[in-house]
DNA sequence: CCTTTCCGTTGGAACGTTCCAATAATCGTG
DNA sequence: CACGATTATTGGAACGTTCCAACGGAAAGG
């Protein structure tokens, strides 16, 4: 433990060979000779040795590794995509160097930077929350590819992101068809994901020939902020037969909050969430939701971020995933108006 | 991009000084004249110089990193332990590398001896799923806590956990001590904390003459197993009026099978979790449970963890820190017995 | 005015790898 | 049986830092 570790050079004068080789038979390569390579990683065993990652990659000049920033874990929605994300950067070969933002574009910006110390080749963003010139500027030093938000563009920033415009309209319509009119959108705050969401559901609310039936309650994207603005909701003078919320925790807090009002989730508040979380499929909640891809959302930004790193110059992909309606118990026609 | 980076030389030659004074100033050196450190902080920003961090744990023999393995980031109980975790690692001036699990032994073990090729300075496990001989081999190593579990002893391997036995306890006599009498324990698994836990609970049945309605059912730990488990105990014989399940997502599952079948929470059928998690204080789960210091633990973990650093060859700690029952909506006095 | 002290600064060695050009050993082949 | 061709092996340089012993020059002390 406080023993210095063993390095390749103790390997090769226990196995009576040079370092050279020593570092040759850890890779594997074909031309040491059979008995070369069983006695040195015999010596390795025995001694436990393990090659040293930092002198491999300051030699190499590369990492074998990729930064990945996560907006907040406490959303099972990052858990999804980091799912996507790692599985095929492992299956590159290469690892991942995970870090959270928390929100904080300083200490996002902080946690970028630490990462670029390390030398990642790439990074994947997923929701950041950083500013234009600072994305720009990061992007500008090594491959990024940002997952979930495609409204910054530099000439070799990459995106995954659904069409969350075109999700707020299924979101909206879903109700609408229903036979909805006192429509409600809760909105998710200040950040262009939830913006767009709001977009789609005015857009399809006016299609439909309901735009004054518009109601936009500002919120957030936890369910603290779904409880408290399905709460103002609820107490307004006209309330809503039925709400879009910017996202599924939100979703979950605008539910509790209908509930502890006394009222009952669909019959008398249909609700409608977005990203579509494992969780939502609970019966309990039976959460009625419009769903991303998340887990291929993440895999996609892997593989797109490999693309980039092989070839740094090609010009900027803007993937956008298809996400689907899911119906689930949480809507329903509304009760017959007095 | 493509382009090298710029180095601490190719700063130095611009500033005019030598790499050596260089490295001084970009680390804070008080000896660095304030004319030479106010043209390298130029000549730095100019670049857009970054030191290499391979190279610099390389040269100084310390990474300033510690490795962190969860088991799943689905389970929103991680989150809050890592919360706790990196406030405290940040606040130490050192870098988190995180890794998942996944459950799967295996992969754990290569995920850590990764981890030990970048040369962490220590190891936070949370919920490892590793052998005792595994988990001994890599504390023989490098500075060593684990979170959540503390049954693997060994001489240098820390632990942070709280009593899953009295937590167990705690729920039963909840249970109980509303009345009930046919309480079932959904079971969490083939791993020591739900072992714990169900022990806690056959004590506090015995302890309350209860024995002979002692009833537990097989399962696990996530939302599917609490389900499918709830299912099997609604479809017995002799259904339970209360279940302690053996944590909150698997407990989540659980009022979802009761309710699905037409039972009501707590009305027909009391639930109590365990874990704490925020999810189950929303007013529609609105979950009793026996609250672990999530975010503490995570803390405490990190700050041993350094401890030990400091001085590796100190005695095991094993904190035990208190959990509690918080009543929530989910139980409630059973209803009369006809 | 010559020493001593102190301060800012410097070049070289070291860290543990990988790569490369060079060597030594083995091999057919003419 | 010498010869170029292969195969296995090697030592040294390089990667970008930090550390250390040593340096020159200025200030202070005698």
């Amino acid at each position: 433990m406080r023993e210095p570790r063993p390095t390749i050079h103790d390997v090769a004068s226990r196995a009576g060979v040079s370092k050279s080789l020593v570092s040759l038979a850890m890779r594997g390569s074909p031309k040491v000779s059979d008995a070369s390579r069983e006695a040195i990683l015999q010596a390795a065993a025995d001694l436990g040795y393990r090659p040293n990652a930092a002198a491999r990659s300051l030699a190499d000049r590369r990492s074998r590794t990729v930064g990945v920033l996560v907006l907040d874990l406490h959303n099972p929605v990052f858990a999804d995509i980091l799912d996507g994300i790692q599985s095929e950067v492992r299956a590159q070969g290469y690892s991942t160097m995970l870090v959270t933002g928390a929100a904080d574009p300083d200490r996002e910006q902080a946690e970028l930077d630490k990462l670029l110390e390390f030398q990642v080749e790439g990074l994947i963003l997923v929701s950041h929350r950083l500013s234009p010139a600072a994305l720009r500027r990061f992007a500008a030093e090594v491959p990024t590819v940002v997952v979930t938000r495609d409204d910054i563009h530099g000439p070799r920033i990459d995106t995954i992101s659904n069409d969350d415009v075109a999700g707020g309209a299924l979101a909206a319509e879903h109700l609408i068809s229903l036979g909805h009119t006192r429509i409600a959108h809760l909105a998710g705050g200040d950040n262009p994901v939830a913006r767009n969401r709001e977009q789609g559901y005015r857009e399809a609310m006016t299609s439909a020939g309901l735009e004054d039936d518009i109601t936009v309650i500002p919120g957030g994207l936890t369910d603290a902020a779904g409880y408290a603005s399905a709460q103002r909701a609820l107490a307004g003078p006209r309330p809503p037969s039925a709400m879009f919320v910017a996202n599924d925790i939100a979703a979950l807090g605008a539910i509790a909050a209908v509930q502890e009002c006394g009222q009952s989730v669909p019959g008398d508040v249909s609700v409608v969430g977005y990203d579509g979380i494992a969780l939502g499929a609970l019966r309990t909640l039976s959460l009625t939701t419009v769903a991303q891809p998340l887990e291929r959302m993440g895999t996609l930004a892997a593989q797109r971020l490999f693309a980039r790193i092989e070839r740094p110059r090609q010009r900027a992909h803007h993937v956008l995933v298809e996400s689907e309606l899911v119906v689930r118990g949480s809507t329903a026609a509304p009760a017959i108006d007095l």
